[in-house]
DNA sequence: CACTCCCGCCAATTA
DNA sequence: TAATTGGCGGGAGTG
């Protein structure tokens, strides 16, 4: 183990010891013996001290030169080597503060040993941009003996440190020190993860925090999926992370640390308070929420901030609120990641980096899915073959009991996460860029595969077989993602009508999406007409790494520090959309929670991405499965619920406007359709791997009956698609009227898919959208009546559509005419934006939605990831339900 | 008193 | 079994 340190060992011992100067800066003086300074204020005292101070002082002695003409070699890069230079020259002369420190030292104040002290410390140590070639190595022995603390401490600081990659363990007590070069990417991620999985309460919490507290209460349950999703956030470093290291279950810290960023990135004010940030973290099923579990997690958060705050990434900041002023943070950190603002220098892929670069250039999503594939896949969305192989890997895989591991790793879920991304883009999409991203990020999964195949096919009548797939759990998972894959490639093939005789389809959450995209189409159209392709790539990308996702799913991830992946989707991402997107989104909202986006966006953007991503990340087997066959869907579905899928097709096709390029080709077929048609649309919720169901407005209810048995059974004319890449499942329910969606300017995607569906074959009158995405409320409005039809139906089909009508019935209120909401979530995502126009409305649909998706918690319980699913689907269906009306 | 959060016990995991 | 990790919460320092 030590190995690795010691040819770098040694010129940064000494670098080491200035660090620990340097917290002292502040202080004043420059002095020069760093050591002094805040050890010995602090309490290492005496015996430590002395060691410390005597390491010191041999370095200062002769380190001190070393370590600057070390630094300045790995520096080698002008630009950043002058920053980090900067950066060492403080250090220094926070050194040189040993003089106060002196002062200090008599007392050592308990913020002298504050954990963000010893961060900076700790930090101060190592250059934020090693150059790439060389890796540091950290040995927390080591650092824990020069900086004077227990090396408790010092895990605190390497446990958040690695949350973020900016270390990655190597071994028993090394660890090895990446820098901020990804930091990024990373953060890109977080936001995209989080999206998914936040984006939803962030908006419940704009509206009620309180209510918000509850909803998550409830949703603790889908939080265990959360727990999934921590791999999601896991991005393991490469190079670095050794399997055996990975192994840790959790990693609360780690995993909070991110869902904590998550959520800075996903609010729009990016000022998240530590109580909402408490709730939001607690992850356990219980609804209660022990005031002391409370308090620890608030404990942890107060540690977890210590450390960002040392990282310049959230300051501390009090919310005043009208229950009084509350302790929140605020983040200061880069809002937008595209170009990684935190690598400054065009540093090159190192060894180290290289791998993770590659990853998140090209191969991110291989990376990612630790499964390799899962990234293939995405890739493969634009290759033929990856996607095949995912598929079949989904299919194979997913039905393998994995599914539901989140070992995998959330990297799986990151991939989700592009479709995260894409619903922030939606969010934002109230401008144009960020929407076309966002919407060709929907349907670029799906699309792909679904623009690619002729949406009219998509159509078919929906194959009961392929409910069976749906059914909920694992079963459902698996194979409803991989219907939707082959249903799709079907659809385009030939099953053109499935839409008219079905009564309601099942779109993967990509599908929904796709649908929402429709809504969005408007947007769409603008951001896409810059975008345009781009934005499709994008989408399929995104799309891709669904199935990626799903195919990883099954894959195991490393373990924690395995991250496989990089975040695949960050790099195209980052590219267009998600910087045109973020920026919107963020603006809008001065909420101090993450505040739902733009109404646009939340609706269909939302519900799309967010049901993928969500999916993916709570579900991430399910979700994934099912997104699979969204993508892949061809094959695999094509096996199962090929119709399902294709309808989802279908209305992804509607969507199509929204996606951009490739889906567009299916939207214009699809576009045929008249108008949309009428379906309910359920959102995938957010982080759960959501099922998307299309219900017709004709069948919508009860024939439907979407019990996994059930669907099956329905000749129904539903269908349902897996998402390809989330796992959620939207459900629309059609309802048969026509012209919810129409009315729905704004969200052009509930438009679109009500088009689409209209067409392909739900004569469902008026349209019901049920979900998450705001997309839903113009629809909902307009066809008021659906969400309750549609939601009993549901509850037929499956506890979760039951739930999903009770959802409804909940949410009915909420909304009004809004359907609606979408009920999962915990940390989901949420879809809940809903689009702005709905804005308003959204926010109580949200919240409302959430209420009703309390029941849907139970069912969570029921079964851990499967619940999870099922708690996922139930909650789209709740909201669907909702509102109707 | 409320907010912070240090400290370190001790369990879970590893080696 | 010993060592490493890290969850957890008592309770102290600060304002």
């Amino acid at each position: 183990e030590n190995i690795f340190d010691r040819s770098r060992m040694a010129p940064k011992t000494p670098i080491k010891n200035e660090p620990v100067d340097l917290s002292k800066q502040k202080g004043c003086t420059p002095e020069r013996n760093p050591i002094t300074p805040v050890k010995l204020t602090d309490r290492p005292q005496p015996d430590p001290w002395t060691p410390t101070a005597n390491l010191k002082m041999l370095i200062s002695a002769a380190s001190p030169d070393m370590r600057d003409r070390e630094k300045k070699k790995e520096l080698f890069r002008p630009i950043e080597n002058n920053k980090q230079e900067t950066s060492d020259c403080l250090q220094y002369d926070m050194v040189d503060d040993s003089v106060v420190d002196e002062f200090e030292k008599q007392r050592p104040s308990r913020k002298q040993k504050s954990l963000g002290l010893l961060c900076q410390k700790f930090l101060a140590r190592y250059p934020s941009y090693p150059l790439s070639t060389e890796k540091t190595t950290i040995s927390l022995d080591e650092v824990a003996s020069i900086l004077g603390v227990e090396r408790r401490r010092i895990y605190d600081i390497v446990n958040v440190l690695e949350s973020l990659h900016l270390v990655s363990r190597v071994a028993k007590n090394q660890y090895c020190w990446h820098g901020r070069h990804n930091l990024g990417q990373t953060l890109k991620r977080l936001q995209e993860a989080g999206e998914l999985q936040y984006g939803e309460l962030m908006a419940f919490c704009q509206h009620k925090e309180q209510d918000l507290d509850y909803t998550f209460a409830e949703r603790r349950k889908d939080t265990n999926l959360d727990s999934q999703d921590r791999p999601l956030l896991d991005f393991s470093e490469p190079d670095c992370t050794s399997a055996s290291a990975n192994s840790r279950k959790d990693k609360s810290l780690r995993i909070m640390s991110q869902k904590f960023v998550m959520l800075f990135l996903v609010s729009k004010t990016k000022i998240v308070t530590l109580d909402i940030a408490a709730k939001i973290l607690i992850e356990e099923s219980q609804d209660t929420v022990d005031h002391s579990k409370f308090k620890t997690k608030v404990r942890r958060l107060y540690d977890i901030a210590n450390v960002l705050t040392s990282l310049g990434l959230i300051k501390k900041v009090h919310v005043t609120e009208e229950r009084g002023r509350k302790p929140a943070f605020k983040w200061i950190g880069p809002v937008e990641f595209r170009g990684k603002r935190e690598k400054p220098r065009g540093h090159s892929p190192t060894s180290d980096h290289l791998p993770e670069i590659q990853r998140e250039a090209c191969a991110p999503y291989q990376t990612c899915a630790g499964g390799k594939q899962k990234f293939t896949c995405h890739a493969s969305l634009n290759d033929a073959q990856p996607c095949e192989r995912t598929k079949k890997k989904l299919l194979s895989e997913p039905n393998s009991p994995h599914q539901g591991k989140r070992g995998n790793y959330h990297s799986d879920m990151f991939f989700c996460i592009p479709l995260a991304c894409a619903t922030e883009t939606i969010l934002n999409s109230g401008k144009n860029q960020s929407i076309n991203s966002p919407l060709s990020l929907l349907p670029v999964p799906g699309d792909s595969d679904f623009c690619v195949k002729p949406l009219p096919h998509t159509l078919f009548p929906v194959v009961q077989s392929d409910l069976p797939g749906l059914s909920l759990p694992n079963g459902i998972s698996s194979q409803a993602l991989r219907p939707p894959v082959p249903e799709a490639s079907k659809t385009e093939n030939g099953k053109p009508t499935l839409l008219p005789n079905q009564p309601f389809l099942c779109f993967p959450s990509s599908s929904l999406f796709m649908l929402c995209g429709g809504l969005q189409e408007s947007v769409l159209k603008e951001s896409h007409a810059v975008a345009g392709n781009a934005g499709n790539r994008s989408a399929r990308e995104w799309a891709s790494p669904h199935k990626a996702q799903a195919a990883e799913v099954p894959v195991h991830s490393q373990k924690r520090s395995s991250h496989p992946c990089p975040s695949p989707c960050a790099p195209v991402d980052n590219e267009e959309p998600l910087a045109k997107k973020q920026p919107l989104e963020q603006s809008n909202v001065p909420l101090s929670l993450v505040v739902p986006k733009e109404p646009f966006e939340s609706p269909e953007a939302e519900s799309t991405p967010g049901s993928g991503s969500t999916s993916a990340v709570h579900l991430e087997a399910f979700h994934l499965d099912l997104t699979t066959p969204a993508l892949e869907a061809e094959d695999k579905e094509t096996t199962k619920s090929l119709d399902p899928q294709e309808q989802e097709k279908a209305s992804q096709s509607k969507d199509p406007s929204e996606p951009s390029p490739g889906k567009e080709h299916i939207c214009k077929e699809n576009a045929n359709q008249p108008f949309p048609p009428q379906y309910l649309y359920v959102q995938p919720t957010a982080g759960l791997s959501s099922l998307n169901f299309l219900f017709s407005a004709n069948q919508a209810p009860g024939a439907v009956g979407l019990a996994a048995s059930h669907l099956p059974s329905l000749s129904v004319p539903c269908v349902v698609v897996p998402s390809a890449a989330l796992a959620s499942f939207p459900l629309v329910c059609s309802p048969a009227i026509p012209s919810p969606l129409s009315p729905v300017p704004d969200s052009s995607f509930p438009a679109a898919t009500s088009l689409n569906l209209g067409v392909s074959g739900l004569a469902s009158t008026a349209p019901v959208f049920i979900g998450p995405t705001a997309v839903v409320p113009p629809k909902a409005s307009q066809s008021p009546p659906d969400p309750q039809q549609p939601a009993q139906p549901p509850v037929h089909l499956s506890p979760v559509l039951a739930r999903a009508g009770s959802a409804v019935k909940l949410d009915s209120p909420v909304y009004m005419g809004h359907p609606v909401t979408f009920l999962k979530l915990q940390q989901p995502l949420t879809a809940p934006l809903t689009p702005k126009s709905i804005r308003p409305a959204h926010h109580e649909a949200f919240f409302k939605t959430p209420g009703s998706l309390g029941d849907p918690i139970a069912w969570k319980k029921s079964e851990g990831i499967q619940t999870r699913n099922a708690s996922s689907v139930q909650r789209r269906l709740e909201i669907s339900t909702a509102s109707t009306d």
